[in-house]
DNA sequence: TCTGAAAGAGTTTAGCA
DNA sequence: TGCTAAACTCTTTCAGA
C-alpha cells in the first residue's frame, strides 16, 4: 500500500515551488524529468491532499516602512480563552504569526510595525483587548526564514 | 516627488497576490480595475524594486508528518559569533526561521520536526555546533501565521 | 501513470493616447 | 501611466500506451 502521500519526484516539485511558486509546469517537468501534464497532475493531486494550503508573495516589508520585528511573550489569566486571543490578534495588520505554547509563557506572537511608538501601541492594544497578566517584547535584529532570505538592503 | 515606493493599488495588488500568487494577471487587473498589461507593469517594477523578493508554496508540513513546532531560546556566551549561529543553524531542515535577539535570550529559532526525539536531536545538534550556554524550549500548541490559515484537518 | 498533441488561456511586447 | 492588439508561451484536456 501506498502510505506515503507523496515520493520523491513530489517533494522536488516542491522544493522547486518553494524556491519560486511562479515557476511553469514545463520548467519545473524539465528539471524533474517528466511531462507538463505529468507535473500537472502531481500538483493537482498534492492541492487535493491539502499538502500544499496555497501560494503566495514574499514581501520585503522594510521596504515598505515596517522595518521593526519584534517578539511578544503573552501570559494570560487562568480563565482566557485562548481561541478567543488568536481571533483578535491574527485581525492586527501587525500579528505577523501567533503561536500559542504548553507552559510558560502562553502565546508567542511575531509583530511587524513602523517603529517604537507603533509597537507600543500594538502591544497596548493586545493587553487592552484580552486578561493578559503579563508581556515580555524581544527586539528581533535580524531574521531570516526558510525560502525567504532578508534582503541585506541593497538601495 | 513620489517619495512612495508603492501607492494604494500596489498595495491591493499584492494583497492579491498574497492571497494566490499565482493568480493571472487578468484576474488581479479585473479586480484593481486595470488591464494585464498595467497589472504586469506595476509587478514587475514592484520586483526590480525588490518589494516584491519572490514566490512561494505553502506546504501543510503536518500532512507531510513533521507535525511537531518549537521555539528554542538560545543563550551564548561573549565571544560568540551570531552570524555563524545564523549559518549553521538555516543549514538544518528543521529550522523554519531563526531571530536574532537585543537582549536575553540572543536567539530564537523556530523548529518543525516529526517528533519529539527528533526534537531533542535538533536540540543537541544546536548545543553542539556553538558555545551555546543555555536553551530553553517552548512546544507550539497550535499556530497561525498571515496567509496561512492553518488547515483545520478536515481528513 | 505516463506521453504527446491540440485547443484554449494567459503572458508579454510593441505602438499609441 | 494607461490602453489595445498581436505574437508567443503556458495550461489544460484527451487519446493512446
Amino acid at each position: 500500500m501506498a502510505d506515503q502521500l507523496i515520493d520523491e519526484t513530489d517533494r522536488e516539485i516542491l522544493e522547486l515551488l518553494r524556491e519560486d511558486a511562479r515557476r511553469t509546469l514545463g520548467d519545473i517537468g524539465a528539471r524533474v524529468t517528466l511531462s507538463t501534464a505529468a507535473v500537472k497532475r502531481r500538483i493537482d493531486r498534492m492541492q487535493e491532499n491539502g499538502v500544499i494550503v496555497g501560494y503566495t508573495v514574499q514581501i520585503d516589508h522594510a521596504k515598505l516602512g515596517w522595518g521593526i520585528e519584534a517578539f511578544t511573550e503573552l501570559r494570560f489569566t487562568g480563565t482566557t480563552k485562548v481561541g478567543e486571543i488568536v481571533r483578535t490578534t491574527t485581525r492586527m495588520p501587525e500579528a505577523q504569526a501567533v503561536f500559542t505554547i504548553a507552559g510558560d509563557p502562553d502565546a508567542l506572537v511575531w509583530l511587524r510595525v513602523r517603529d517604537m511608538g507603533h509597537l507600543q501601541r500594538t502591544i497596548d492594544e493586545i493587553r487592552r483587548h484580552h486578561q493578559v497578566t503579563g508581556t515580555k517584547t524581544l527586539m528581533v535584529l535580524d531574521s531570516w526564514t526558510r525560502g525567504q532570505q532578508w534582503p541585506l538592503d541593497g538601495d
